[in-house]
DNA sequence: GACCTGACTCAAC
DNA sequence: AGTTGAGCCAGGT
C-alpha cells in the first residue's frame, strides 16, 4: 500500500494543496477555497478541509487556513491553538472569527 | 465500485 | 441573521 499511495500521491491535488499551504506567509490567512483555486480544484474546498483534517503534519501551518466567512473551520489540535497562533501573527481574531483582513 | 463522510461554499428561505 | 438543501472533491469503508 505504501508504495502505491506514494507514487500516486508525488504530484495529486493533495501535493499542491500542502505546498501552497506552506506558502503562506506570516500574518497572513487563505481561505479553503482560495487554497482549492490554486490547488486547481475551485470546488474542492471541502477536499482540502479533509486533507488537512487527516495530515496533522507540523510543516503545514494548517492554522493559516480559515472558511471564506472569515470564521475559522476547526483545527485538528484545537481551535483555541488555532486562533492563538493567529493573533500571535498579526491577525485579528474577534469571537473565533478573522477580522481586519484583506478580503472583505 | 458504489456509498458515506467532512476543518466547505453558495443560494434560497 | 440563522438554517436548509444541493453541489463539489478526495479518501475511506
Amino acid at each position: 500500500m505504501r508504495r502505491t499511495l506514494l507514487k500516486k500521491q508525488r504530484n495529486s491535488f493533495q501535493e499542491k494543496v500542502y505546498e501552497k499551504v506552506k506558502r503562506i506567509p506570516k500574518g497572513e490567512v487563505l481561505t479553503y477555497k482560495e487554497v482549492a483555486i490554486l490547488a486547481g480544484k475551485p470546488k474542492a474546498s471541502i477536499a482540502v478541509g479533509n486533507i488537512l483534517n487527516k495530515n496533522r503534519d507540523y510543516k503545514i501551518p494548517c492554522h493559516r487556513v480559515i472558511k471564506s466567512d472569515g470564521s475559522m473551520g476547526g483545527y485538528n489540535r484545537g481551535l483555541r491553538r488555532k486562533a492563538y497562533l493567529l493573533k500571535k501573527e498579526g491577525v485579528v481574531i474577534k469571537d473565533g472569527r478573522v477580522v481586519l483582513f484583506k478580503f472583505g
